[in-house]
DNA sequence: ATGGTTGTGTTACAA
């Protein structure tokens, strides 16, 4: 099965493209991220009579995670465990054919230093007890989204320009290290071990014409299901269209 | 060039 991750920046600003491209892709499931839409307001039959089932948690204007899937979809669960008072829609768990799947779109934690960093932190700290929490389950486990963090120099086309950017601060990386060494695995890197797998262009200053972009979206597999992986790769096809998100997707899959 | 662009939803904030 194809599993994709795309923070699409606006559902309903999108629209075009995202039917587009489950149309010639035809994912199995694809994680979106940053619908910026209540949930009413999804285009939700526009996708479902391109044979999807749809889960979205979303809320105004802001944030906001949706599941897409060919297959049945089973014990979602909206929001991340931790903090009874956090209001942002950036998490949504459920299991489709054997496979556990989250839609992350963790904190971009900008300007730094300040309190959507320390938000960020907070929030990585959530992420990695839940993670924990999953690994004992017996499901294979695919958790998929924009983390917003470049694990490596490599991953930023400028790391000097973004010394002082949320996105390479040692405090989060040390944090999305801390997942890695519980046991995931960054699919990416099975098949591009190192080098620039951009996953985002700004849209300012001709960053994709230039491939000004970084690597912050990612596919972390537990050990069982790094055990199935085929194949991953980040599709920059749609984000050299008109109209495009400033994300393009990241997909793998899985032999189950 | 401490610049530049897009989206939401009103003219500021987030990314």
């Amino acid at each position: 099965m194809k599993i994709a991750s795309w923070n699409v920046n606006s559902i309903k600003a999108r629209l075009p493209r995202v039917t587009d491209w489950l149309n010639e892709f035809q994912p199995d499931v694809a994680l979106l991220q940053e619908l910026k839409c209540l949930d009413e307001n999804f285009p939700r039959m526009e996708i479902e009579d391109l044979g999807y089932n749809v889960e979205t948690h979303g809320q105004k204007s802001y944030n906001g995670v949706a599941i897409l899937s060919k297959h049945p979809v089973e014990d979602v669960m909206r929001g991340l465990p931790g903090d009874d008072e956090d209001e942002q829609a950036r998490y949504m768990e459920a299991t489709i054919n054997t496979v556990r799947v989250a839609t992350i779109y963790l904190p971009n934690g900008n300007p730094f230093p300040g309190p959507k960093f320390d938000y960020k932190i907070g929030w990585m700290d959530r992420l990695i007890a839940r993670t924990k929490e999953l690994l004992t389950h017996e499901e294979y486990l695919v958790l998929g989204g924009d983390y917003n963090v470049c694990p490596k120099d490599e991953d930023c086309y400028d790391p000097a320009r973004f010394a002082n950017d949320a996105l390479c601060q040692p405090e989060s990386i040390d944090r999305f290290y801390t997942m890695i060494n519980l046991g995931l695995t960054d699919a990416l890197r099975v098949f591009y071990p190192s080098g620039h797998n951009y996953t985002y262009w700004d849209y300012q200053a001709g960053a994709w014409q230039k491939d000004n972009g970084v690597r912050i979206d990612h596919l972390l597999l537990s050990p069982t299901t790094a055990d199935k992986l085929v194949k991953c790769e980040i599709d920059r096809t749609p984000r050299a269209k008109e109209k495009p998100s400033d994300h393009t997707p990241i997909w793998c899959e899985l032999a189950i």
